[in-house]
DNA sequence: CGGGATCCGAAAGGATACTG
DNA sequence: CAGTATCCTTTCGGATCCCG
């Protein structure tokens, strides 16, 4: 019984925090550099602050690089290869969650109502 | 632009929460029913009470078979086809960890350890 | 062994307001 | 537009005790 090597455990908290996977998944999919607004329109319930958190995060981390250009009009986010990396892996997921997945059944949706979760 | 499609939001936010991808991962390469102490064993940094959290989780979401047959000594849990089908995805989010990521680097471990390790 | 219940501190997350 | 700071609520997560 392996203890399920680290690197995959550090893998899966980092891409898997919070809003990261969305964040992740809109960069791969757009194939170029996103503005902060422009993600921010690609993932309506994440607010400002947790965007600008998770990107600052997913910097830090290497997968996402962010250029301040003084000649460009704006901030824009793009991937590192690193980040692109990723592609393979989210493109798994995403054919998962295509399978398995139902849109209406909202039973996890934590993002949107107060949902008094009584499962029990 | 796509809103990145809800069912990928909920699936990454289903694995990735916490331990989840961890405890798929031991369960994925276990390849049997393991049972509560095995798993625990397995993430020895989880503890009980977060394992049978994630557990109850993953239940609920149809991923893991909880077997609490009573002519079995102990109880055991298990992938359903759907916990199974991950494997893919598992197995490209591990291969990408290890091209990417450092164990000598705890630059992000959060389930850390109470060592006082006051490195700021 | 296999969990559940409770307490409580820490951290994440949301809303709003403010700035360059 | 692209964030930051603050406040405040909710949740998470660890420890401990408890039960069958």
């Amino acid at each position: 019984m392996e203890h399920c090597c680290p690197r995959y455990h550090q893998a899966v908290e980092l891409i898997g925090k919070r809003w990261s996977g969305a964040i992740l998944a809109v960069l791969i999919d757009a194939d170029r550099p996103l503005r902060f607004s422009e993600l921010a329109h690609a993932v309506p319930q994440l607010s400002d602050r947790l965007l600008s958190e998770r990107l600052k995060e997913l910097e830090a981390h290497g997968l996402v690089l962010r250029h301040c250009s003084d000649d460009s009009p704006r901030v824009a986010y793009e991937l590192t290869g690193k980040g692109r990396e990723l592609a393979p892996a989210i493109a798994e997921l995403k054919a998962w969650a295509q399978r398995w997945m139902r849109e209406g059944e909202p039973e996890f949706v934590h993002a949107a109502k107060p949902s008094p979760d009584a499962r029990d």
